[in-house]
DNA sequence: ATGAAAGCGCTAACAC
DNA sequence: GTGTTAGCGCTTTCAT
């Protein structure tokens, strides 16, 4: 490994100088410079960021947390966040919790503050308890995709409006003549995911449609979950005309379902979803669903991150941005109630 | 931020000796101990990694280049990698070249040999000559998923034998009657995934079965590029009863592309892909395929790394190890060739 | 325009 | 058992 000291050596001047050019800081004679920058290229130096880190007091890197990079919206997301981050010259990192709540918070003991400068959080499965302590360490924290923008989390968010995402999701649905409608929520009924269900029910509530107990089941955000629980509706309830989910994932899975009892999409069944990820477009049918604006968002959450560290952490408020609203993308997976 | 002299000035010791219970090195009287334990406990202390990386020579951390995080193979590989890395109390940190040489490059150039201590390299676009840079300034390298083990690339690497993947995928289809089959291939002509192609044509070849030039189109690993080639063969050739793709992408991709030309599956068309990613066992019908050892490539790719590290990076020879082999999964896109 | 020196927070000999 | 002392590689005043 090259050193600054070895590079000065070789250019004949001190540490301090070779920084300066390197920094472009401070006067530095042409000349001199030169001689630097062929020393640096003839060595190979490279900044050691570590120590460049402990001298200024961090890295120029973000963390991104997220507790299962298998789920194909995160990577849809970190891919945003990165392209963000770079336009300030710092790195990106994601880091897999892996749904476990003790990885999570070996990464934010030993990641946030030291190895990064701030974090990103995405459904990482901490609680908020870990979050403050790393907050009250002094390391910036931005919750990403908060479901809720009227209500803070009492942490700095990037908030998208999933009560409306329901909402729409349910008013496509009701337009198009369903009032048979299933619904499948990916995640536990109190959880994060609640504001989509709450969005629908509270529309289709509006409408004077009917909603029971055994119209809805709660599971997790994976394609097998949903393929489940469509299975378990489909089965409970013959007379449902169309399938409300969360998301993306699980709606794929119903649309599996439904094709595996022999019914057509959209003439037998509709299926909706939340989010808009790549596989919606590429699934056949396509997948109709209420698109989220994963970019922007991601885009703001870096911007904010970024806005927490040079302001040096003391926030009067937790800080909310709101992402644009979600939007239907029709795509061929819903159509009109069939005719009875 | 609290620091080790803080806590050991509350603990009424030196700074070593908080390091040495903290580390469980050296003796350390009991009560001592507990007085340590008490201040961190009560200071909220968390060791700094930065501060620690540099004394130590490196941070415990283990990088993964990928081109493209939003290829859902490599969150797969990725999640295998982290697994691995953990179980030495690594993190694994997933950077996303994007595609583009000179962010890889960016990425090399700092993160390697200081923010981490090696790093794993998966088809992330970068040159040899960037490798063999970092190579020489004393930062292990992995590459992950060589395609060939009968030919070293030089570099310390993971073998998978992609060229009897696509053996066994010209195999299985050869044993299902078919003898015009169409190949997509995800990559340039002499890519990184020639070997698979190479495989299923010196397959067809032995078989004597004809494979001419308008049967094959070299595109990207996507679905969509899939589809398109998928258009383009298909017109071409409408004799066609089978497909090969290189990658299970645009093999999924090839089925759509088929589905929208009124074409059942498998009854019309036979396709198979090679990796077995996730999506192909969630697809309908199940993309049948030539499944690739990802988490045990994964693994012993951290574990090489690791070996790497230990050893101070001192090797005779690139070391090669060589994951387990292909094996087929037949799914429902796969069936006997159409009687005629 | 360039150099000297202190220090970021931690580890690791070695001395007491 | 515990303290002392040197760094790790770099940045950053402050002199010169």
């Amino acid at each position: 490994m090259t050193t600054l000291a070895e590079v000065a050596a070789r250019a004949g001047v001190t540490p301090a100088t070779v920084s300066n050019v390197l920094r472009k800081r401070g006067k530095v004679g042409e000349a001199t410079r030169q001689r630097v920058l062929d020393a640096v290229d003839a060595l190979g130096y490279r900044p050691h960021l570590t120590a460049r880190a402990l001298a200024e007091g961090s890295a120029p890197t973000l963390a991104l947390m997220v507790s299962s990079i298998a789920n194909p919206f995160y990577p849809e997301f970190a891919l945003a966040a990165e392209r963000t981050a770079r336009k300030n010259g710092r790195f990106l990192i994601v880091c897999n919790t892996n749904e476990d709540p003790a990885i999570a918070r070996a990464y934010l003991d030993q990641i946030a503050g030291t190895l990064s400068e701030g974090v990103l959080v995405m459904n990482a499965r901490l609680d908020f308890d870990d979050l403050d302590k790393t907050l009250a360490r002094g390391t910036p924290i931005v919750l990403c995709m908060w479901e809720r923008p009227d209500v803070s989390p009492g942490l700095p968010c990037v908030a998208v409006d999933f009560f409306a995402a329901g909402t729409l999701a349910a008013r496509h649905l009701l337009e198009l003549g369903h009032t048979r409608i299933g619904a499948i929520v990916a995640s536990q009924r109190d959880g994060v995911q609640a504001a989509r269900y709450e969005g629908f029910c509270h529309t289709l509530r509006a409408a004077g449609v009917a909603h029971a107990e055994q119209d809805v089941r709660f599971t997790r955000d994976e394609v097998q979950h949903g393929y489940d629980a469509a299975c378990e509706l489909l089965s409970a309830c013959p007379d449902l005309t169309a399938i409300f989910a969360t998301n993306d994932l699980p709606a794929l899975g119903a649309m599996h379902a439904a094709a595996d009892r022999g019914m057509r999409i959209p003439e037998d069944l509709s299926v909706i979803g939340i989010t808009d990820i790549q596989l919606a477009r590429e699934s056949r049918p396509g997948l109709s669903t209420i698109a989220v604006p994963t970019d922007a968002a991601a885009a703001m959450a870096v911007e904010l991150l970024e806005a927490l560290i040079e302001n040096g952490g003391r926030e009067k408020e937790a800080p909310m941005r709101v992402a644009p609203d979600p939007v239907l993308v029709q795509r061929a997976s819903t159509g009109r109630v069939r005719g009875v």
